[in-house]
Parts: C-alpha cells; sequence; structure tokens
DNA sequence: GATATAATATTAACACTGTAAAGTTAGATT
DNA sequence: AATCTAACTTTACAGTGTTAATATTATATC
C-alpha cells in the first residue's frame, strides 16, 4: 500500500510548509503582527485549511519555538568536545546562549516570553527539547561542582541562577537597544563572568 | 476665570479615570486582551473619547508604566534611609525589586516586556521616571565601589549585570510558573548573592 | 467507465479588533 | 438670541481568530 504512505508524506510536507511559513512570518514580523491569513496567502491556501494541521494559532507558536529550541541545543551541543576545562566550557555555554538570543531575537522572545505567555503550564515535560536543552546545562553544572571549580551547591539552584543571568542579560539587550549600555560584548561577559565567579566563591 | 480652570481640572479628572481603568484592565487581563471598547465601557465613554486623551493604545500603555515605575522607585527608596551597610542595602534593593516584580508581575511585564515593544528607543531619557530608578541603582553601586567593598569597576557596567540578573529571575519566574524552581526565595536570594559575591571578588 | 466514499480544501459567517472621519450636543461668548 | 467651540458619539472601514457548512478532489468499488 504505497498510496497511503505517498499520502501522509504529502500531508507531513504541507505541515511543514505551514509551519515554515509561519515560523519566517512570526520572526520577521512578530507573533501578534501576523494574521491566519497572512500565513494563508504565503502559502496559497485558504486560511481555514491551517486548521486542518494546526489546533490553532498558539499551536502554531509551540511547533516553531520546538525548533527554536532545537537549534540553541544544537549550537550548545557543539561546545560539548570540549573536555578541557568545565568552567571555561560553561563560560563558552552562556557566552553562545546569549549570542543565540540576540541573533534570533525574535526567534528567542518567541520561545521564552511569547509562547509562555499562550501556552501555560510548560513545566519541563519529559522527553521535550527544553528539557533537553536544561539537562545540556546541568550537565555542565555538575561537572563544574564535581570538580570543585564551584562551591559545593545544589546543582539544580546553580544551574537556574546561571539562567537566570543570561536570560536576563539577553532580554534587556533586546527590549532596550536604546538603552546607553556600555560595550554590549562586555557587558554580556561581565555578567557571566561575575555569575560564575559568584558560583566559584 | 475660574471656569476654564474647572474645565481642565475636569479633563485632567477624566484622563485619570481612563488611565486608572486602562491600567486595572491591563493589569488583570493582559494588554493584548484588553480593547478600546473594555476601557470605554469600563468608564461609561464612548471608544472614541479616548483618543481625545491619549494618542493610542500604546500610549495609554505608556502612561499605564510611568505609573508602576514610580512604584518601584518608591518600594526602592524605602530603603535609601538604611545608611548602615552599602552592600547589604544593595542586597535588599535587589530584593525589593524581584518582590515587586511577583507581586505585579503583570504591571512589571507591561513595564519591561510589552512596552519596549510598542514604544522603540526607549533609552533613558532625562527627566523619566525609568531614569530615576537606574539612577537608585547607579548610588547604590556607587557607594559600594567607592567603599571597596565592590571590585573597582564602572559603575555602569557593574549596574547593569545587577540589573540583568534580578531582571532574569524575575522574569523567569513570572513566565515559567510551573518549572521545577528549587524554593523560589532560596533561588531569588541566590542569585542575588551570587551576583554581588562576584562583584566582590 | 460510472458511482460511491473518504480525504482535503474552500466559502461564508460571526463576533471581535484599533482607529479615522463625520456628526451631534451642550455650554460659553458675543 | 445667535454663534462659536470644545467634548463627545455615531458610523464606518479594514482587519482579526475561528467555526460550520459546503465544495472539490482523489481513490476504491462495482
Amino acid at each position: 500500500m504505497g498510496i497511503e504512505e505517498r499520502r501522509a508524506r504529502e500531508k507531513e510536507q504541507l505541515r511543514q510548509q505551514i509551519l515554515l511559513a509561519a515560523r519566517e512570518l512570526f520572526v520577521n514580523e512578530g507573533y501578534e503582527n501576523v494574521s491566519m491569513r497572512k500565513i494563508a496567502n504565503k502559502i496559497e491556501y485558504s486560511p481555514t485549511t491551517i486548521y486542518l494541521y494546526f489546533k490553532d494559532k498558539a499551536d502554531l507558536l509551540d511547533s516553531a519555538c520546538k525548533e527554536t529550541l532545537l537549534n540553541l541545543l544544537n549550537a550548545l551541543e557543539q561546545l560539548k568536545n570540549d573536555k578541557s576545562d568545565p568552567v571555561e566550557t560553561l563560560r563558552k555555554s552562556g557566552r553562545t546562549y546569549v549570542e543565540f538570543g540576540l541573533k534570533y531575537p525574535q526567534d528567542y522572545k518567541l520561545t521564552f516570553v511569547i509562547r509562555p505567555q499562550f501556552q501555560k503550564d510548560l513545566g519541563l515535560q519529559e522527553g521535550t527539547v527544553g528539557e533537553k536543552v536544561f539537562n545540556y546545562l546541568r550537565e555542565m553544572v555538575s561537572e563544574c561542582i564535581r570538580q570543585q571549580r564551584f562551591r559545593q551547591a545544589d546543582v539544580e539552584t546553580t544551574g537556574q541562577v546561571l539562567w537566570s543571568a543570561v536570560h536576563g542579560v539577553t532580554m534587556l539587550l533586546i527590549d532596550f537597544p536604546d538603552f546607553p549600555w556600555t560595550e554590549k560584548d562586555k557587558l554580556i561577559d561581565t555578567v557571566i563572568q561575575t555569575t560564575i565567579a559568584g558560583l566559584k566563591a
């Protein structure tokens, strides 16, 4: 029965096409400024067709964010080979995280601000990409603690502190581009270094 | 000419009434979920009347945020009397900031996330309340550096690092309420203490 | 090849949205 | 009493997310 398979393939293809168009529009114009009709136009289907593939607009956002998280995870895992110094690897990870956010600010905000607004109860469900990203952070942190490079402390808390720091500076730089920041790279580095220094002491 | 004055007073009164209603709705239902008609209903005027007092919906948001910043500034300045230990005062300021954000999460996000989205070029214009809040932070930080309690460093950068930390943890706690955070108070304290520790070293 | 069936896509409609333009009304001035 | 003016409302437009009903298309069966 090759026909059903072909149909399933075609169906998946259209799903991907919709998602691609939606993501592109979300990223370029912002979630609120993208209408279902705009997405439909772009893929040359009627607006309601989208609803055959996605529950609603929030579902579309959800799926788009999953991709963003995959990209972030990918960027981070590049650093995993770096078996040298765990603290140095963590520092690089921090930079990679912030740089990712600044390179794709719309993706970042979509994932870490807009999505939680529409999709409540975003805990850390098993198997999600979000969980994988946080697990990456856990590993890095726990290695630093194990090697006694960090103060002996709860891995969870330590990880969350680091996340707070990088998320904070990323969000501020994105949301207030006209604020008189000290040189951007310096600020990012200082945020990361200060936090890491504080975790050592 | 008492008549004109009375009129001006009435006009200002209605402006305040609109603003109060809008702020209340924004805070309770979120900016996006509040329509001009909803505000108008609440104050029992026609929707378009609002446009005689505010340029548009974003202007309304802008004015609402100014109030939020005033409240935040007020909460912070309570601590200014505390002339004892500048580092301790800074720590308390951090806690106050985060607690303010968590107590009024909608206000906080309106001011520090939604507003910059609609009102670009939010630098640090002179005379604004936002400037006053940041000046508060500058004072605190510069006192810590002056007394050599902090590593000798740029006041601006140091302040921005602190802001990043508290903003980060505030945003994460607001946006991901279902994330398996370690005990909330512990996390907040650790974020602040870690950053401060890092600034000493 | 004609017809029934299932999958897929579309049209029309509803109840909203922000806001511009034009119309109305009440009060003050002449 | 007539006119002017500020305050407010009505109407209207072009857009929104989404649902229900309808139409189209491709496949399977006779």
